[in-house]
DNA sequence: TGCGCTTTGGACTACTCAGTCCTAGTTTCC
DNA sequence: GGAAACTAGGACTGAGTAGTCCAAAGCGCA
């Protein structure tokens, strides 16, 4: 609820509701606020997110570029099973309460931080495939605020395609960090195939 | 106060409070309802953006690619003008309405489309230019998408550093989809100068 | 049997919210 | 002069908000 309504928007009564408790009592028992309902959202999210997600990044026995264009591929995969509403977790919070609210603040930017760190490893791992000149930093920051951007802009326009167009020019951008060794041609081949219907 | 606190912080007695009104029916005398205000403030905030950011887009004496490259740096400035704080009224409105209140999403898309077509209409005219197979639709939506996710990041991160180095991206991978005349050197060349300091 | 955790259910406080209604004085402009 | 628009100020409704407090069950386990 909090994912898809806001933080705000998502009182403490709709959780009990939600969650078909018998009263406010059985909320407290678990929780000492709703702020700290908050932040275990956050957290199961991130944990989802990392096993679902993130956990691609990982995979040893895939080649390091190949595995950042699947990771693409699995959060377009991501928006389309929730038919494209709901939106980023992390980026709802973040734009609902990134200047109002510390505690959220540096809690989402802890999630970023973690994301970052293991597209930056990653790319290490690539090095070898990579122009010598590639900033991991840069370039993992810019993925994560491309994605962002482009969840976003899907659910505001409603159409799936345009995640969809995004994350094929994002592989293409990423594509030409590699060298033209010729071998090399993981990022450009895999397309995620299906295009929306406008 | 929308575009920093969102919609649904910002009461209409936070309103009254800051505008100096005498009272309720000061307000109620201009607006129908606080969903007509927050319409109004969209309003004036493209019409803000279009004047200061998307007028750039349309400057007839400067080559359609350093124009682009141009838009870029408003857009970074217009954010450190602010300090990093607030981020993009368009994006914050939509993370936070998209879902809940239709006539925000419609009018938010209403915007992105402008938008976008500001910027398709720039690279039609920077065809030349242009490698032969750029998709202008796609391609105008992944720079939006960019630049929303960038501004989104550097608020939680509270570091302009961030908005900086993926504008240096991103000009860098719209020079990817220009022609290797040689003479070309339009997007590589203006980097925004300064970095942020961590 | 008895202790402690969990569940149930509701009453209650103090506050904020959008929006209405009413009255009265003040400009502005035709 | 007079109508219409604007400013001022406050009382009020009805609904929702987070959070507290209390009392009585049900529960598992030693």
């Amino acid at each position: 609820m909090i994912a898809e309504r806001g933080y705000t928007a998502t009182s403490v009564d709709d959780v009990i509701r939600g969650a078909k408790l018998s009263g406010k009592s059985h909320f407290y028992h678990y929780f000492r606020s709703k702020e700290e309902l908050g932040y275990e959202v956050l957290n199961r999210q991130f944990e989802r997110f990392t096993e679902r997600g993130l956990a691609i990044l990982r995979e040893p026995m895939i080649d390091p570029l190949e595995r950042l264009s699947l990771f693409i591929d699995a959060v377009v995969a991501l928006q389309v099973e929730r038919g494209g509403r709901g939106g980023s977790p992390f980026g709802n919070l973040a734009a609902e309460l990134a200047d109002a609210h510390e505690g959220f603040r540096v809690r989402i930017e802890a999630v970023f931080e973690r994301w970052a760190s293991q597209i930056r490893s990653l790319l290490w791992e690539a090095r070898p495939q990579l122009h010598d000149d590639v900033d991991a930093v840069r370039l993992s920051r810019f993925i994560i605020a491309t994605l962002e951007g482009a969840v976003l802009m899907t659910r505001v326009k409603r159409d799936l395609g345009v995640l969809e167009g995004i994350a094929i020019d994002l592989k293409r951008f990423i594509g030409t960090h590699v060298r033209d060794g010729g071998a090399v041609v993981a990022m450009t081949a895999s397309g995620s195939g299906t295009r929306g219907v406008e």
